[in-house]
DNA sequence: CGGAAATGTTTCGTATACGTATAATTCGTA
DNA sequence: TACGAATTATACGTATACGAAACATTTCCG
């Protein structure tokens, strides 16, 4: 194949439309009554949404990350006041994390204005084509795991 | 259409693919004889690869990176002997970025590496679902361009 | 039972990216 | 031509991510 031009490169335009999502939602999060969410945190905050109390390391299954990724992402959502360290009674290795008040009232907000940033970053084209990309990832992803082992 | 699920949200998605290829590529490079290039370096490399000299802000634009974001990049760079900057002649602000020795050499094999590693990443993936993939990323993109105006 | 292995979390150093502020130039125009 | 605006690059603080190493606790097994 041979890449000549970075637009040409897959890994190029997937990066740049990662960077440019994300920059989009920073934004929206700012300046929509969310101040303290930010675009990371979504992956903790869904998880949490559907079942409150998990593992650092079952958050950091679900989300991809490493474990001490998820320590910092913790560590910031915990001052900003979105989730709470609690000690695991049957293991004191691990910890629950669970929601806050406000971490769980931002809930129907959050996803809102997910959906709106979603619609307009896909603005013009087909849902056809949005689901054929989203199985191409899925695909992407399992050889890549496939990979690791 | 409200998320349920991460595997749903197609912003998880796009981000799990780019972190997950930005893993392989950093081990590759890593494991290949091109121990001093990094992922990050490769929007810089192609550029200069078809045009040697140019100036940061040539550099920021080509990539989709802001200025800022460029001259660490550029640090680390020149710190892994890739490029050096020179004065510019004409215009005392400016700096030119010149590919080193070294940084014309890793050439060939750094873009044959890039092919390979994609190459396995779409694995099992039909070419045709891969270019409209692509297709759809640069839609994406001037969407997300034009909404900067 | 007791030591080795596994598990859960954090710490540290580094890479990558952004935005704001700053310094040095150059440009445009009154 | 002088001065304010624009351009070019950098510095700094912060967010996000990884991997290796450290640490405590639990589990497994001889």
């Amino acid at each position: 194949m041979m890449l000549n031009t970075l637009k040409e490169c897959p890994y190029y335009l997937i990066s740049r439309v990662s960077l440019s999502v994300t920059a989009a939602l920073k934004k929206e999060f700012a300046s929509s009554g969310v101040e303290q969410v930010k675009p990371a945190y979504l992956c903790v905050l869904m998880s949490l949404w559907q079942e409150d109390g998990l593992k650092v390391i079952e958050l950091s299954k679900k989300a991809g990350l490493e474990p001490s990724t998820m320590t910092g992402l913790l560590d910031r959502m915990e001052r900003d006041e979105l989730v709470e360290r609690t000690t695991d009674l049957t293991d004191r290795r691990a910890l629950r994390i669970h929601l806050t008040k406000i971490g769980r009232q931002v809930r129907d907000p959050v996803l809102n204005l997910v959906d709106r940033v979603i619609t307009k970053v896909f603005a013009g084209i087909p849902q056809d084509d949005i689901s054929q990309t989203k199985n191409l990832l899925r695909n992407v992803l399992a050889n890549a795991n496939a990979e690791d082992m």
